[in-house]
RNA sequence: GGGGCCAUCGUCUAGGGGUUAGGACGUCGCCCUUUCACGGCGAUAACACGGGUUCGAAUCCCGUUGGCCCUACCA
């Protein structure tokens, strides 16, 4: 029997939520629910200057939006509270813990007060770039034994010589030569603990089995295994996933159209299908030990993507996010799903655009109807700018299409269509034909009239769909002013 | 400068000594069509470079180039 799977994301809340880290965090939540685990959050709110409660709340919002709950960590909502029984989940309230495990550090002499000044050290640091060396920490505090009656820095002993090895699950075996790193700062001269220092203090108190992070903290990991050991800690399995990217392999940014979690929601993408496109970025699921081989293969569900993840399968290189495929992704979701597993996430578009409530009143029918004909869009956002029409009449009217199919021939037919009494979709169908039959048009020339009346333009859904939706009254009212 | 990591179509990737190097998105073309779309069919396109090892290298080894990370009393 192996430990409980334990995983953690940790960011610190200093602004939006990255989809980066979204996606670290999806690794984490698939492993975690791959193995009946636990997943924590965890927020690393030491940056005392850019940490707020308002980017907290943003985290949590982000991290339930994209529906990836958390068993141990804040309650949203309340910057206190928390659930689990490691918490609290906030690093600037666990600071009584940091400050034990560093005296325990300083009793057995495996960390040392160092009272060299940042100037000091910002000038040695200037003199070895001058002269091309590399600049370490030389140590020279080690052994001074200082007490704490100046302020002082803490720092760790670092073995002097060896190989420092990281067995990383994605990346694999990591050597770093012990010669490279030097004693570093644990605590700062105020007595407050770095980061370097808090993760692993925390992910040791918390239970942490996999360390999945982004692989910018690959460097830092040898200098945190020589304190897990220092610490009397085994270590955890380490997975350090690649970055990113933006189209110009750059890191990704709201250049890029969007990075924050947010943005995506505002766009009109499912939760279902962020969650899919991210898992398939640097890391292609292989149900039955097969990779996809259709485009019908590569739509899977949470359960087919937990039931074969793993951290080892995960790519080594950093991959570039492509929103087109985010987009087919969402289409085909779209188009697969029930309406009313649809209608949630279609209330904020609704939402931005001062249209919830008209849209809540809607009878579960109308609802139906108005997803069910809007199958073909490729994210929320079109649905519900296709259907905005249906909420407030046109003001103004394109040109070209007036034009087009306006005709003083098309008139008399659209007075007949406001004759229709019967909006049941067959019956609508065979009343717009005998309309047809009589003029001789096809139904495109009519449908497009009847298109610039209702929406100002030509697009709109199917036209006896439109006409069901807009409802007796308000297709005569729109047709009025034109006949 | 030092240490570390990475490298298959435009993009995400499969493949890991012998394959016509497979799939997906995108793009392009054709078909369908009641607008916008959807859909169907087809096409396009890749092993960064140079040396080894080997009968044989996209696959193994070394080097080069390029990209990224760390090198803070940031996280």
């Amino acid at each position: 029997m192996s430990k409980p799977v334990v995983t953690r994301f940790a960011p610190s809340p200093t602004g939006m939520l990255h989809i980066g880290g979204v996606r670290t965090a999806l690794f984490c939540w698939l492993y975690a629910r791959r193995h009946n685990g636990t997943f924590i959050l965890r927020v690393e709110d030491t940056d005392l200057t850019r940490s707020t409660d308002d980017n907290i709340r943003i985290i949590e919002e982000g991290m339930e939006w994209v529906g990836l709950d958390w068993d141990e960590g804040p309650i949203p909502g309340d910057a206190n509270a928390y659930r689990g029984p490691h918490g609290p989940y906030r690093q600037m309230l666990r600071m009584d813990l940091y400050r034990a495990k560093i005296a325990e550090l300083l009793d057995k002499g495996l960390a040392y007060r160092c009272r060299c000044s940042r100037e000091e050290l910002d000038e040695r640091r200037k003199e070895a770039e001058k002269e091309g060396r590399s600049f370490l920490y030389d140590g020279r505090c080690r052994d001074k034994h200082w007490d704490a009656t100046v302020p002082a820095a803490i720092r760790l002993r670092m073995p002097d010589a060896g190989d420092i090895v990281l067995e990383d699950l994605v990346k694999g075996t990591i050597t770093v030569p012990a010669s490279s790193l030097d004693d570093w700062i644990i605590a700062r001269q105020d007595g407050t603990p770095t980061y370097n220092f808090c993760v692993v203090v925390d992910d040791v108190d918390m239970g942490v089995s996999h360390v999945v992070r982004g692989d910018d903290h690959v460097a830092n990991t040898p200098k945190q295994i020589v304190l897990y050991k220092a610490l009397g800690y085994d270590l955890p399995a380490f997975a350090h996933v690649p970055m990113i990217l933006g189209k110009d392999k750059q890191k990704l940014s709201k250049r890029h159209g969007a990075a924050s979690i947010t943005e995506f929601r505002d766009l009109g993408f499912l939760p279902a299908a962020v969650r899919l496109t991210l898992a398939k970025l640097g890391w292609t699921p292989k149900l039955d030990g097969k990779a996809a081989e259709s485009a019908e293969e590569e739509l899977l569900t949470d359960e087919q993507l937990t039931a074969c993840f793993d951290l080892g399968e995960i790519q080594k290189a950093a991959a570039v996010f492509d929103l087109d495929k985010l987009t087919w992704v969402n289409q085909k979701l779209i188009q697969r799903l029930d309406w009313t597993e649809i209608e949630p996430h279609l209330r904020w578009q609704w939402r931005m655009r001062g249209l919830e409530e008209a849209w809540t009143a809607k009878s579960d029918d109308w609802k139906a109807l108005a997803i069910g004909c809007n199958k073909n869009r490729t994210t929320l956002k079109e649905i519900a700018d296709t259907l905005a029409f249906l909420f407030k009449r046109p003001e103004t009217f394109e040109e070209g299409p007036v034009a087009k199919f306006m005709t003083a021939a098309v008139k008399p037919a659209l007075k007949e269509v406001m004759e229709l009494e019967d909006y049941g979709h067959d019956a609508l169908k065979a009343g717009i034909e005998a309309i047809l039959a009589r003029h001789g048009f096809k139904l495109k020339d009519l449908a497009q009239a009847l298109r610039v009346a209702f929406t100002g333009g030509v697009v709109s859904p199917p036209i006896f769909d439109t006409m069901a939706l807009l409802g007796r009254d308000e297709v005569s009212a729109r047709l009025l002013p034109w006949i």
